[in-house]
Parts: structure tokens; sequence; C-alpha cells
DNA sequence: GTCTATACACTGATAGAC
DNA sequence: GTCTATCAGTGTATAGAC
């Protein structure tokens, strides 16, 4: 049984078990997202999934573990669609939109997902080694040697004004996700906490920001 | 004696009670920036503060209260920051620079409490009522007004592309402290985790980002 | 696999002496 | 104001029956 774990973690499991587990880990997501691990209370993760506590127990052994799981799984939903991006061929404003579009639906979907993360790394940077080797890293050369070259090419041509791809990349990624998980102190201090407001300006954002880019680095 | 409290944190106090005082809000203030309200323990900020538990529930009754004293004092560091800058009457480029350079001084100086206040205003946004009318509010009109007529009037006289008030702000906002608060991950993906390159990254960043907001709204 | 009952450690908070 | 000692409550984790 605990093989699975090493192999794969659905892919012997019957109809039932993989049901169970399911939604240990979506009522575990949800709960550590919004408490973050040291808020979480094993309790309440078994209450929202239907289940006991001495079930979870049995499942993954220690609080720990759950976290961890639940971490990890939060974290390659969001870091690769920035790898992917950063390599693909497309030119560089077709792929900066790109991104920002998906981007932002990813975003608009697990609101809770980016916050959550940047908090656990702040409280433990240790959990990201490994993930990143995972996640992120290509077989051979570093992720921005792409994009840069991609970008003093297109400087080369005249279509593009020199930046570098790390300041680029922060920008894109800042006014991205920045919005989503500060939501809270903007939407009360740029609009009187009125939540219909925040909504609808997240929405024109999207268009927004794709321009703003652009338009940054168009010469 | 909790008159103090009413009138002024200090002004009453004898040397040595402000000492201790003093010595619980610093250690205070650094245990539960790193660990959060519920990753906090109580006799980890008694030996910080080089006391016992008992003193420190003498002085703050509940881990509440002292939550609650350390969260205010955070956030009326941060907020007035962004009225003032806001409210100024220096034309918007001046104005923009000085509030951008004055920031990352002051990121610098903690660049812990932006994520800590984005943190748990997200498990608990009931905590901004009341914070806001306190350190920001103006006693007539709203914040924006100031702002936006400003920008609609060098629109006008042809020296600002239109742009919104709320757009500007947040993008200027998420420029500056973004950065900071995901370091980690930013850090990680962007810069092979090598913290010395980061710190000089942010200490270039500080031209680059009044450089790329003035030229996003200079016509 | 799933449950009930329980062990055991930790934490916030208080009592009471000095 | 400051300390030692202690309580009551809560949380993680396990034992054992089904």
């Amino acid at each position: 049984m605990w093989l699975n774990y090493l192999v794969n973690t659905y892919s012997f499991m019957t109809e039932h078990e993989m049901n169970t587990e399911q939604k240990i880990l979506d009522a575990a997501k949800d709960i550590f997202q919004h408490k973050g691990m040291t808020g979480a209370r094993m309790q309440e993760i078994a209450d929202k999934a239907g289940i006991n506590k001495a079930l979870l127990h049995y499942y993954y052994r220690t609080k720990e573990k759950l976290f961890e799981k639940v971490f990890e799984l939060a974290f390659s939903l969001f870091i690769p669609k920035v790898k992917e991006m950063m390599t693909s061929d497309k030119p560089i404003f077709e792929k900066l939109e790109f991104f920002i579009e998906n981007y932002l639906n990813l975003l608009q979907k697990h609101p809770y997902i980016p916050g959550f993360i940047i908090n656990e790394l702040n409280r433990n940077p240790k959990m990201l080694v490994g993930l990143i080797e995972k996640n992120i890293q290509l077989k051979e050369g570093n992720l921005l040697g792409v994009i840069e070259s991609q970008i003093q090419h297109e400087v080369e041509l005249g279509i593009v004004k020199p930046i570098s791809a790390r300041n680029l990349m922060t920008n894109v990624i800042s006014l991205c996700i920045f919005p989503i998980v500060a939501r809270p102190i903007l939407q009360g201090v740029l609009f009187e906490n009125d939540k219909k407001e925040y909504d609808l300006f997240l929405e024109q954002r999207r268009a927004f920001v794709k321009e703003y880019i652009i338009n940054s680095i168009k010469v």
C-alpha cells in the first residue's frame, strides 16, 4: 500500500481510495491555504473531508507530510507556467500577451495559492530546495538564457527597448500577482473596501497590464 | 496605569517600564513577523525579550492583544506614507520619484512588514476596519481625489498620458513591494538562489523602477 | 479502510509569593 | 514589577475494535 506513494500517488488505487484521498487533498488545500501550516487544524481538515482525524493520519502519517503534499501540488500548479512561457519560441510580444492572459486566468481560478506559497516560503525557505529543480530547471543552460538572447536579438532589430530579462520578468509577475495577494489592503485603501468595484478593476486590468508591459518595451 | 494606553503609550512611563515594554514589543515584532499570529509562541517572545511568560501576560493580558498592538504599529509605519504621497501637492513626476525612493528605503529597513500585513489581512480582513480610518481617511473627500484631478490636469497640459489613479498606484506599489515579499521565490527562480545577486538586483532596481514608472506615463 | 477512545505534549493564561 | 508553579484547554498522534 505505502508503495503507491513511492511510485505514483494514484496509479494503483481503487476508485474508493482515490475518492477519499482526493477529498482529503481538496479539504487540506482549502484549510492550509486560508490558515497556513501553523493555523490549520487536523480536526478541521478531517471535518471538511467528511472523515475523522484517525483516518487522516492513516493516509498521511503527520500534519507535516500532508502539508508538504499540498504545498507541492500548489507549487507545481503555478511555477511551471513561468518556465513554459520563458522558454517558448514565440516572438516576445506575443509571448508576453499569452503569458499574462493565461496567468491571470490561473490566478482567477486559484486566487489564494500565490499568497500561500509566498507566505510559507518566507517562514521556511528550505522548502524550495528540490522543488525548483523538479519544476523549473532545464536540462542544459539556465532559464533566463532563452528570453535574454531573444530580447537582445529583438533589440538589435530595433523593435524592443533594452531591458534585462530579470527586470522584465519581475515586472510582469509583480503586476499580475500583487493585486491578488494584496487584495485586502488595496481594496481597502483604493476602493473603500468595495468588493464589486475591485472585481471590476481586476477584470479591466487584464487588458491594461498587457498593454502597459508591451508599451514599456516597445520602441 | 491603563490610562497610558489611551493617551500615549509612553508618556507617563518610568524609564524602567519603558524599557521592558519596548523590549517586549521589539521581541513580539520579530517573532510575529517571522511566524505569524498562529505560529508565534508566547514563550518564544518572552525568551527573546529576556523575561518570562507571566510578565508578558502582565503587560498584555492575551496573545491576541499583543498581536493587535504589533500589527497596528506595523500598519501605521507603512500605510500613512501612501496617503502622504498621494495628497502632497508636488508635480506628479516629482511626487512619484519621491515616493518610490522613500518607500524603497522603508522596505529595505523593514523587509518583513509588508508580507506580515498582507498575510494576516488575508486570514482576517476584519482587522482593517478602524485602521484605515485612523491612518488614511481624509477629513473631506476621498484619497484618490487629489491625485486623480492632478493627473487629469497634467493630461490636459499634454505632459502625462491618460491613466487611472488606481492603476497607477497599484503599479507603483506592486513594483516596489512584490520583489520584497516574494523574495524567496524570485530569488530562487530568477537568481539560482544567489542572495548577493538578489541584493544587487534590488539595489539597481531602485533607479529602474522610478524610470520605468515615469516613462510609462510620460507623453 | 474506517471508526471510537485515549495518550501525551504543548500552549495560553492565572495564582500567589516576593 | 517580576518571578515560580500550576491549571485547563487544545492539538497531534496512536491503539485497538470492527
